[in-house]
DNA sequence: GTAAGGCACCTTACGTTGTAAGGCCGACAC
DNA sequence: GTGTCGGCCTTACAACGTAAGGTGCCTTAC
């Protein structure tokens, strides 16, 4: 019989769903083509067939990544509800794979898929009455807002690394000293916190009201801009 | 003589120094032990001598650019204009060395002096009149802006690859109506820029008009605070 | 003087990486 | 049967980070 021995066969799809399970599960590093062949039952050289090769392979990581961002939808009709949703999920899904974002700020080319989802972006603001010049401007000040990874710059744990901030709180006291407001807002915000069990940052909160200080800023240029009949 | 033979010996500035303008003049991916090691004229191994691995290099690359950030001081006393200004300077350092973002968030560590200049700029907020809990969401707010390299996610000649994106404008008639919206801000943006040398975008107006915002946005919160006397 | 010790650098070697070059084999065409 | 070709494998190589250990020179001690 040929049970024993078929393979399903491989595909561009297989082999990227495979490698984004695999660093999903361990890790950035662990992405190498011999490690992801064997994943797949398979030898290195054979994944040469789907991807050019190791550079594309993360080009495609990402872009199967940013699938997931462009499938969901949204209801909405008010612009500032829409992106707000649509941010959020983003936000959902780079929370689903952490290694998403310091994997994309590295890639030197744009990944595909990448323009289709900004223009539905820049298309709920025309839509909504925005410019071409003030589109323009909210794009830049989302800023990484769209791929949901705002305000993570740091984010040690994301990339697969540990959480200890380089021997810094080795000595709490003297922490306090070099850095005394910034432990001071942190003890304010320790006190100060609605749920314990959250720690003293509760990043999706700040993640919403970052998303709000910029929607509502922009909604006033586009208020002004739309009786002023500037609009472009 | 000692002249033929002498060689100004190695030290952990040096190697970090010369790290930063070979990655500067040659990209990221130039930046290996053997390289760097001929650079200064010594053999690979050499430099174990004053940086752990790899890893410890480009944080200590990462630390040595931060710094230059934190030598920048500024002479404003609202807290507006400090930070503004303080921020403005990081982007000049960033723009410098545009591989910088990209090397930072790839770090699994945090590098020393992050917290430190982070903690100026609580206590800048704190002494303007911010409680500790909107100083926290004011950090948060700015994201990426104290690096200075808020909205320039992608920008793939700073990572030392080519502005090509990937095929995406082979044709331009077939992009027009796949990104419609796009392509007309594209066209409305050109068409209206003021100073056609500079393109169609010029990320410096870009990062003032988001910095503006978060700084405006926050002065409201911040106003609206103290005269409630919600501050503290 | 000379011997000891150690700093600063080098040599060698190993395992791992991405990938170029080419081989093998079953499926299908004629 | 013979050819063609898609799909996968074998082999090989250069470059990488770095462990282990060696070497030469300078300082210090006596």
């Amino acid at each position: 019989m040929t049970a024993k021995t078929f393979r399903e066969p491989l595909s561009r799809e297989r082999v990227l769903a495979a490698a984004v399970s695999l660093v999903d599960s361990e890790g950035i590093k662990a992405l190498t083509m011999r490690r992801l062949a064997s994943e797949l039952g398979v030898e290195a050289m054979s994944l040469y067939f789907y991807v050019a090769g190791k550079e594309e392979l993360l080009d495609g990581v990402i872009s199967t990544v940013l699938d997931e961002i462009v499938e969901t939808s949204t209801q909405q009709t008010d612009w500032r509800a829409h992106l707000r949703e649509q941010f959020l999920a983003a936000r959902q899904v780079m929370l689903r794979h952490p290694w998403a974002p310091g994997l994309l700020t590295t890639r030197r080319t744009i990944p595909g898929g990448v323009y289709a989802y900004f223009d539905r972006i820049v298309g709920t603001l025309l839509r909504a009455g925005f410019s071409h010049h003030l589109a323009h401007r909210a794009i830049h000040a989302f800023g990484s807002m769209p791929f949901g990874f705002a305000q993570e710059v740091f984010s040690p744990a994301a990339a697969g690394g540990s959480l200890e901030p380089d021997d810094a709180e080795a000595d709490l006291a003297a922490m306090a000293e070099a850095l005394p407001n910034l432990t001071a807002m942190v003890a304010h915000e320790m006190h100060g916190a609605t749920d314990p069990t959250l720690g003293w940052c509760d990043s999706q909160v700040e993640f919403e009201f970052t998303l709000d200080l910029l929607l509502d800023g922009l909604e006033r240029y586009r208020a002004a801009s739309t009786s002023d009949n500037i609009a472009g």
